[in-house]
DNA sequence: GTCTATACGTGGATAGAC
DNA sequence: GTCTATCCACGTATAGAC
């Protein structure tokens, strides 16, 4: 095979995109940017992406694809719910340590510019997430490992808002650790200790 | 005084832009868009401020004013600690409502192609704000009002990061209702009601 | 598959008239 | 203060050669 594999170029074009909006934003990165990380021209762009909204979807389609798989694997090995959700706020971590934005969330504050099947791809990616992250607070609850304060529904919005958040903000100034002590401190909250929970009326 | 008032046109050209930038960011918004809805020229623009730039400035430090006095405003009306927090919660339902996201958690999601002045103002932004929120915090254990699990300094951050995240993503499908509810959640959890916390063991 | 060349719009900005 | 005119760089995209 010669050293110009469409699907090579392709995949590292997908990458470094992903990378740039990750951090650049939508609008903050541009075709010329990729085309001079890789050393090709942005007319060679074209041929792999008919334009910059096909790129994004590729883009945001890869991403979800990878984050279910992701999800499923936490499925698959977790011993019970609450170490589930200990990975899934490990896979935001992950993103803030290589000093990314959530491709998603970085949409989501872009969205009113979108193209709309971009749009739409950012809303369903945020509805599996809370589905997901619904279902594995209700077996937290039923396999003692968690407790749920109020709906899991809205519990399952108050994880995802401050895994988010806490990325938008803590990016800022590339403080992981205190992502960490913000994610810690939710977990905790929803953790089934029930000793630490009331610590007023010894 | 004429029709063509400076300092009016000023603020009217802060209010477009305000909200262009609340709702497409500030990559996503042109000297055009603000020129064209204001029925002015892109040349007149410069004539108020410099560039993009100042412009840019000029909007953070409004609204970072504006902000500060509402938290003033809090500290001196409310009644206790928890109200304080309530009403920090509605300053934020506020901006959802007009369906616009937070002028600096926009800005934050960008803040890699921002120049570097502006980059600062949203940092001092939310240290403003951090600090506010681990003094309410703190004076909520002392008034009674409030419970504060684990450090204020990191109670602080999962506040603001919920109320920023959940903004981000419920500003997607302009779900205000979610808003509410996760925030509600949020502050049931700081509430200082010593029955709500444990109900397991009875 | 990648190139050169080219097209066309837009964005930010400046000069100078009124 | 606002305009017209103009500038230049950039971004997206297409045509056609190799």
């Amino acid at each position: 095979m010669p050293d110009t594999d469409p699907a090579a170029t392709r995949s590292r074009v997908l990458d470094v995109s992903e990378r740039l909006v990750q951090t650049r934003g939508y609008n903050g990165f541009s075709y010329g940017d990729v085309a001079r990380e890789l050393g090709l021209t942005r007319a060679a762009l074209h041929y792999h992406f008919a334009g910059k909204a096909e790129l994004g979807q590729a883009l945001i389609e890869r991403y979800a694809t990878r984050f279910a798989a992701a999800l499923a694997r936490l499925d698959a090995t977790a011993p019970d719910a609450a170490a589930k959700l200990r990975g899934y706020v490990g896979l935001y971590a992950d993103v803030l340590a290589a000093d990314r934005m959530c491709l998603c969330g970085m949409l989501a504050a872009e969205h009113r510019t979108l193209p709309e099947p971009l749009r739409r791809a950012v809303c369903d990616f945020f509805t599996a997430n809370t589905v997901w992250l619904r279902r594995v607070l209700e077996e937290g609850c039923a396999d003692g490992s968690l407790r749920c304060p109020g709906t899991a529904e809205a519990t399952a919005s108050v994880v995802l808002g401050t895994l988010e958040g806490a990325m938008l903000i803590t990016r800022l100034d590339g403080d992981l650790a205190r992502f960490t002590a913000t994610a810690d401190q939710l977990l905790d909250g929803l953790a089934a200790v029930p000793d630490r929970a009331a610590p007023a009326h010894a």
